[in-house]
DNA sequence: ATGGTGGCACCGCCA
């Protein structure tokens, strides 16, 4: 038995968190960190400084924004961008690879911007996909970690003041019950399987808001999700608050899962 | 209180 640990991180772009990601990666032993909006075209990418400090990494993103990597201590397998489903590949929100032999899928959920807008349909139906995906590509018997910026908070528990933000776009019934289709399919939420019941643990908090870590005003909206066999295996999960202390922090932080393997 | 901030882009888009 050995220790696999995964983490994910929106970075809201890596360029400008490259040095707190770096100087995170060094003191946290992790396998594979997963990073959402990484906020660059492939060609800008800054492979070198990841490379140099001596990590694999693979990504695949556009202009201005979305976009996802994987930084691997050993060498990722199996490295896939996207869907394959015939509609919108969205290469810059789904990688897939097998790291240590275990599969790893990472993605960036469309936010949906408003209700009412095509981008909120797109969004829901980016959860069918996502269902399709894993019938097509994986087994809910087998170990699996589906982790990133899934926006969307599950619980009540997982916003500061759910009344309020109800219907919001990452807060909706809709999407919830969409994300809920996938969960069936046999995923079992880690950091909630640690902490049963537990508010006030999140991973993001809106810029727009006056101090929003003081004030609580956060959201659990990026998450690490495993299928059952893996999820028998994890021995903790939890958010790391403390990296939020950084000169300039992103909006999200980050979260750590580790497994028996 | 229908704003606010931040990143990337370019004269606005996205979150």
């Amino acid at each position: 038995m050995n220790p696999f640990k995964i983490a994910t991180f929106n970075a809201n772009s890596i360029r400008v968190r490259l040095k707190q990601i770096l100087d995170w990666l060094a003191h946290e032993k992790v396998d594979v960190l997963c990073v959402q909006e990484t906020k660059v075209q492939d060609k800008d990418f800054p492979v070198e400084p990841i490379r140099e400090a001596g990590w694999h990494v693979v990504f695949r993103g556009q202009k201005s924004y979305a976009g996802v990597a994987m930084l691997c201590r050993e060498k990722p397998e199996a490295v896939a961008y996207g869907f394959d489903d015939g509609g919108e590949p969205d290469v810059a929100r789904l990688i897939s690879a097998t790291v240590r032999g275990i599969p790893v899928v990472n993605t960036y959920v469309p936010q949906g911007r408003k209700v009412d807008s095509e981008h909120f349909e797109y969004k829901l139906a980016w959860f069918g996909r996502m269902r399709h995906f894993f019938e097509q590509n994986y087994r809910p018997d087998r170990p699996l970690v589906w982790v990133g910026d899934f926006n969307v908070a599950v619980e009540d528990i997982d916003v500061y003041d759910p009344q309020r933000l109800r219907g919001h776009v990452d807060f909706h019934p809709a999407v919830q019950a969409a994300l809920e289709k996938v969960r069936e399919w046999g995923f079992v939420d880690i950091f909630r399987h640690h902490h049963p019941g537990e508010p006030d643990h999140y991973t993001y908090w809106d810029y727009r808001t006056r101090n929003p870590i003081e004030r609580n005003r956060g959201w659990r909206v990026d998450h690490i999700w495993a299928t059952e066999s893996l999820a028998e295996r994890s021995t903790d999960c939890w958010i790391d608050v403390e990296a939020r202390k950084h000169e300039r922090p992103s909006d999200h932080t980050f979260m750590v899962a580790e497994f028996q393997i």
